[in-house]
RNA sequence: GGCCCGUUGGUGAAGCGGUUAACACACCAGCCUUUCACGCUGGCAUGCAGGGGUUCGAAUCCCCUACGGGUCACCA
């Protein structure tokens, strides 16, 4: 006997942009399926049309893509189960929803949603849990009659059987046991034959022979809910896995004006978050590694998919930290190409005016020497931009702590000895600068911290930053030089009292 | 309020009845470096939410309590 291909799905509603947490699930299923030599669909949930946003869709799957999680069918590409997208897959609903009322299973509402509400508020004030009253549940064909001739039109609601026990057997969880008394009588398609989430989803997940539903641990109460349809279907359940959440640092949930944390993927994207870095932090949330792997945290791709096991989830919910998704992406900004990261600093210097846009061969290699004397301290790419401010800048602006360097009484000396020797030097690469600066010492009779601090804060105004000669090298000798004259010139007025 | 899930250091976490309670981020100290950063070395939970059990032995099993969360939509 051969076991079922292993299916896993990635089913987003397009009301927005792909959100962390949405990704975390699709990086989950994607890796279930990738492990497993089995598929990933990636479908769209848009039944609820009033929600839905024009370009949603898209920016979901280019989220995506970004990440580099490739799915094998889906609205784009198609696939065996198409349609992909449910508003597109009203027919199929249809009829599993007049099969339901046909077989009894199901029955139209005709109440309206302020009866509902008028419900459900007086069951709170009673302390009963808020359930449908079945108000509609036994009504005769007469009484269908005179509601619809007032106009009213029903939606359809699935009886819910009571006085059973829905056992969910939960990837992550365990068993989860649901009393279905607790359920009550719920709508699976509206007025307009609109099918709601729980019904659609199932028919989805059924016919698209879904194997392994991994989603959000919110969805886990309305899964009794859906194996009780999949029951009235005659439909095999696939295994779910409910994954927990991702709370803000505040150990919070997170909510949509949250601002502690960017929430959306391609918020991460614009600053210069590596996709690879995404993915290694984003699977540690609620996933760890097993054996000696679990002493790792650094992770590509291709070992998730190796190593990625459903047993492994945590059933606790993670707090999203800010300070290791740095010190994350800061790896592998220093492991990745300094071209790579060059193209993708470039766009951020740009809008910021600091080079221009259509930059000439010279222009690119400056900016790719300036690239990678600060990649090591780049946590994100789009840091770039004020780490480097002082080499856009006509006059420096001298740090506190700089100042206090500079009231050496060495400095004019050293530096009208510097300024000498950049004048004679042939060229202003960083071993020449460095021969000069040698020369400078030789000169003075100053060296080491004498020499190199009040250099560094006359030319940067900082008393911290990277290597020296070659700061100095891309300044570029005529800024290099104006900057000591001036200083020399006007010391008294710039170092104050 | 009912039902359901969770709780190991500041954070992610390993641990599956007997361990000095891994590893990583952060933090602190030292080394390296003209400086910063990188890197390296070392330190950092006497206790596993609290309380009861079970057991020779419990972070690991059971119960209760507390706290956090999810859900009870014609949202997904």
């Amino acid at each position: 006997m051969s076991k079922k291909p292993i299916r896993t799905r990635y089913a987003p509603s397009p009301t927005g942009h792909l959100h962390i947490g949405g990704a975390r699930t699709a990086l989950f299923s994607y890796l279930w399926a990738r492990k497993n030599g089995g598929s990933f669909v990636v479908r769209i949930e848009d039944t609820d049309v009033e929600r839905n946003v024009e370009d949603a869709e898209a920016k979901q799957m280019d989220g995506l893509k970004w990440l580099g999680l490739d799915w094998d069918e889906s609205v784009d590409i198609g696939g065996p189960y198409a349609p992909y997208r449910s508003m597109d897959r009203m027919d199929i609903y249809r009829e599993y929803i007049d099969r339901l009322s046909e077989e009894g299973l199901a029955y139209p509402c005709y109440c309206t949603s302020e009866e509902l509400e008028a419900d459900r508020e007086r069951q709170l004030a009673e302390g009963v849990a808020p359930r449908y009253s079945g108000r509609c549940r036994h009504l005769t064909a007469e009484e269908r009659e005179a509601l619809e001739a007032q106009g009213r039109n029903p939606s359809i609601r699935f009886k819910a059987p009571g006085g059973r026990t829905v056992t969910v057997q939960d990837e992550v969880r365990g068993e989860v046991h649901f009393d279905t008394d607790g359920i009550g009588d719920f709508i699976i398609a509206r007025p307009d034959g609109r099918p709601t989430y729980n019904f659609a989803v199932t028919v989805d997940d059924a016919l698209m022979e879904i194997t392994h539903v991994l989603r959000a641990e919110e969805h886990l109460s309305n899964t009794p809910r859906q194996i009780l349809i999949y029951e009235a279907l005659g439909f095999d359940a696939p295994k779910f896995g409910h994954v927990s959440l991702i709370l803000n640092p505040d150990g919070k949930k997170m909510s949509k004006r949250d601002e502690s944390i960017l929430q959306f993927i391609d918020q991460y994207k614009d600053l210069g978050y590596l996709p690879e870095a995404l993915i290694n932090f984003l699977v540690l949330l609620g996933w760890a590694p097993e054996g000696e792997e679990a002493e790792r945290e650094i992770f590509s791709r291709e070992e998730l998919v190796q190593s990625f096991s459903l047993h492994r989830m945590s059933k606790a919910p993670a707090v999203f930290d800010t300070v290791k998704l740095r010190w994350m992406n800061n790896h592998y900004i220093k492991e990745s190409s300094l071209e790579r990261i060059v193209d993708l600093a470039l766009p951020h210097l740009i809008r910021a005016g600091r080079v221009s846009p259509d930059l000439s061969d010279e222009a690119k290699s400056w900016v790719t020497r300036l690239v990678s004397l600060y990649r090591e301290q780049l946590d994100y790419v789009a840091q770039i931009v004020d780490l480097t401010e002082m080499f856009f800048r006509e006059d420096v602006r001298y740090a506190e702590a700089a100042k206090e360097v500079l009231r050496q009484e060495q400095v004019p000396q050293v530096m009208k000895a510097f300024i000498g020797q950049i004048e004679q030097a042939d060229d202003f690469s960083p071993d020449t600068v460095k021969t000069l600066l040698k020369a400078v010492q030789k000169e003075t009779g100053y060296k080491g911290k004498q020499l190199f601090m009040p250099v560094r804060a006359a030319v940067t105004g900082e008393v911290h930053g990277p290597d020296l000669k070659e700061t100095i090298s891309l300044l570029g000798r005529d800024t290099v030089a104006g900057r000591l004259n001036h200083l020399l010139k006007n010391r008294e007025q710039i170092l104050g009292g």
